[in-house]
DNA sequence: TATGATTCCATTTTT
DNA sequence: TGGAATCATA
């Protein structure tokens, strides 16, 4: 089962068996991070005596997470199942939890996501009374988790100028409204865990007495807080290991900082640092132009990711007339693959920004190809799951002012704004929740009297279902749909959004009923934080036959047979909002895009097409920019020019995706009218003329071959058999005749 | 209080 | 271009 000498390569066996004390692993993409992480953790059960539950492994995502759990439960044959296996955040609510009271926090605290953290901040930026065009929530919002996610508080936030002051106040009374929900949002998980045990002994004591290994994932997107909370956790016995890959870094703008892996020996000078550059997804000509792209880079832990894997198909470049064109030949292109042995899951379609999507969904659409959008509107934001959930937050804490807003009128039943601003003014006097303020709502008057009457019948509703809190959440939903007459509202609806919505219901009670039956603790409140930190559902699905779409950061730790890359033209990938441009105050958003890029070419097993518009039409407006630097920076002997209609202009060669007899009679915009060079081609077909079967020829790439058929047509081809290489359809433009 | 008109704006996204 | 968010109106 746990055999490290044949299951690792060198590299890999170091890292692993580098027990003690910081470790930094450099883990190229595709050179086997997750197998290092999970059989380091399972060789320090299996033979170095650690206690499962001594272990820390953070990551950044629940999937990651649950991966990471599954396949050491595999290593470990079950053992390891009381492994600390969660994402940062998680890992902090539980201890935050766990240790409630030194960490000051309430034991029984929500968790707002971030738009229930929006609209607190909105409500903030209303009651003092500032303008919300200067101050967007939004802007406010980030501004607030930047401060976070670098130690400061509201209090010692920075009031230099108008604009500081007016956020700081924000800030402030933010804080303030949050305390009162007894409510922490994602950055407070760690800030507040990490802040307590700086300021607190008792609860670092507490806490870092709990592991004896730590691990982190993906240690190239941590931030300051992150870091700093592995290495309070790790002072004391130094036993950190941290894997990565600085050429994936592709979220500093959500606060990853970069620096944490450059200098991770400056954060712990004794480390034992392993770089895996051994690749073993990848053929050599599609690392070849990754490594094109990121080489530029001025700042990374050098390496050149190398394989053992053949030199494969060369890389396929496209390029189209405009972006539907690009989606036409883009699908032409999964399909003569799919035909050539590449099923539609294992192709993927990657673009840079979600907005370049939809021509591709109305294209495969007309073509009837099957394919999946990944990263759409996510299950837990819709909204008839919110209400759900919004009842059973209220239900778990009743001062969760988020949630007590978003169902007190929901389904309507009379209780107007003017009636729910009054009752915030009056539980904001009293300094009690909203929830509270019912009760005394009366007496004060300026709520009207229908407005009490059913706000009271909403407070007696609530409190019933209080009652019966440990009846379970399964329980409490039934009540709820039930009581509120929300399900017999979406009945009478009788519209095909409304059954797609109760589908949801019965999907979050599915999920509801799992939970009951798997979960150790079934409790409401235990349920609630599984999904306040389970933000997405795995259930999008890779497996079914369909074409996957999605954004390159989206495709982060995934992998394909075959990548088609998309949009690469200047400004678009790499990215520039209009306006402005690349300054050198900016150049590090540029490297960003240039790792981005990497990303996305190395997620191809064996075929990568990067594909590029010569006119785009975006947001309204229509652009003509030049090929992207990064198509550039790939070198020429990997790529072939695959562009239909034209003669090739770049000394590679071509491969049997676009063969003559299958030219895109589907294509009206393909015209031959645009293409003034297809006199030329003419021409060529009677070159070929030259060429018979049985001839030798060569060919720059392949060398010398045996002619297997020639097939005539506008751009003539030759089906040639390559000793060490196999039957090549090649251009007969690229051949010439051996003596 | 719900609906339609209007305006504004425009990466990437996890927790 | 289109969607979301805000505003105006019945």
């Amino acid at each position: 089962m746990l055999d490290l000498e044949n299951d690792l390569n060198e590299r890999q066996l170091e890292a692993v068996r580098q027990v003690d004390g910081p470790v930094l692993v450099i883990a190229g993409a595709g050179s086997g991070k997750t197998r290092v992480i999970t059989y380091r953790v399972a060789h320090l059960v299996a033979h170095c005596g650690v206690a499962p539950w001594r272990i820390l492994a953070v990551t950044f995502t629940n999937k990651a997470a649950r991966e990471m759990r599954q396949r050491i439960g595999g290593l470990l044959l079950g053992r390891g199942q009381d492994c600390w296996v969660a994402t940062f955040h998680a890992t902090c609510a539980k201890l935050l939890r766990l240790h409630a009271d030194l960490a000051r926090v309430d034991k029984n605290f929500t968790i707002y996501d971030d738009g229930d953290q929006k609209a607190m901040v909105a409500r903030c930026l209303k009651a003092l009374n500032i303008d919300d065009k200067k101050f967007p929530a939004r802007a406010v919002q980030s501004e607030i988790n930047r401060a976070k996610r670098e130690f400061i508080s509201a209090d010692a936030y920075p009031r230099d100028n108008l604009y500081q002051e007016q956020i700081q106040r924000v800030y402030a009374l933010y804080e303030a409204q949050m305390q009162k929900a007894a409510a922490l949002d994602f950055a407070d998980l760690l800030f507040r865990m990490v802040r307590g045990m700086q300021e607190n002994e008792d609860l670092l004591q507490a806490v870092s007495e709990r592991f004896d290994y730590i691990l982190a994932d993906e240690f190239q997107d941590t931030n300051r807080v992150q870091l700093e909370f592995i290495r309070l956790l790790a002072q004391r016995h130094g036993n950190i290991c941290v894997v990565g890959d600085d050429d994936q870094s592709i979220y500093s703008w959500r606060g990853a900082n970069v620096e944490n892996i450059l200098g991770f020996e400056t954060h712990f000078p004794s480390a034992f640092v392993v770089t895996m550059d051994r690749n073993y997804r990848s053929t050599s000509n599609i690392l070849n132009a990754a490594h094109g792209v990121v080489a530029e880079l001025p700042n990374r832990r050098p390496k050149t990711l190398w394989t053992s894997i053949e030199a494969g198909d060369p890389i396929g470049f496209i390029e189209a007339e405009d972006e539907r064109d690009e989606a036409r030949l883009v699908a032409k292109a999964v399909a003569e693959l799919r035909d050539d042995g590449f099923p539609l899951n294992a192709q993927a379609v990657f673009y840079r920004i979600n907005a370049q999507s939809r021509v591709f969904e109305e294209v495969f659409r007309t073509m009837d190809i099957p394919h999946r959008v990944v990263g759409g509107m996510r299950f837990y934001e819709r909204a008839e799951i919110k209400d759900i959930l919004s009842y059973l937050r209220l239900i778990h804490n009743t001062a969760d002012l988020a949630a007590f807003l978003r169902v007190v009128n929901k389904p309507a039943r009379g209780i107007g704004k003017t009636t729910v601003d009054r009752l915030i003014a009056v539980a904001a006097e009293a300094g009690i929740s909203a929830f509270e303020a019912i009760d005394r709502a009366s007496g004060s008057a300026n709520i009207g009297s229908a407005g009490i009457k059913r706000l009271r019948a909403f407070r007696d509703l609530v409190v019933s279902w209080c009652a019966e809190i440990s009846a379970g959440p399964l329980h409490l939903i039934g009540r709820i749909l039930e009581d509120t007459g929300y399900l017999e509202a979406l009945k009478l609806e009788n519209t095909a959004e409304a059954d797609a919505r109760m589908e949801n219901l019965n999907e979050l009670i599915g999920s509801v009923e799992d939970f009951q039956q798997e979960a150790e603790d079934p409790s409401l409140s235990a349920f609630l934080e599984l999904i306040a930190l389970q933000t997405d559902v795995d259930t999008a699905d890779f497996d079914s036959d369909a074409v996957t779409l999605m954004t390159v950061h989206a495709a982060k730790g995934l992998e394909f047979d075959v990548v088609h890359l998309t949009g690469l033209e200047e400004d678009l990938f790499p990215y520039q909002r209009s306006g402005d441009s690349f300054t050198s105050a900016r150049a590090e958003e540029m490297d960003e895009e240039r790792r981005l890029c990497y990303v996305a070419m190395t997620r191809a097993r064996k075929r990568l097409l990067l594909n590029c518009a010569r006119s785009r039409r975006l947001f309204g407006r229509t652009r003509y920019n030049p090929v992207s630097r990064f198509l550039i920076n790939v070198p020429q002997d990997v790529m072939v020019d695959l562009t239909p209609d034209r003669p090739n202009i770049r000394p590679v060669e071509p491969f049997g995706i676009s063969a003559p007899q299958k030219e895109p009679s589907w294509s009206p915009s393909r015209d031959t009218s645009n293409h003034t060079w297809v006199d030329r081609s003419f021409d060529q077909s009677l070159e070929t003329s030259g060429l018979c079967p049985g001839q030798k020829v060569r060919n720059a790439k392949f060398g010398v071959g045996k002619v297997v058929a020639v097939r005539p047509g506008p751009r003539p081809k030759v089906d040639v058999m390559f000793p060490g290489y196999g039957k090549k359809t090649i251009m007969a433009d690229f051949l010439e005749a051996d003596v």
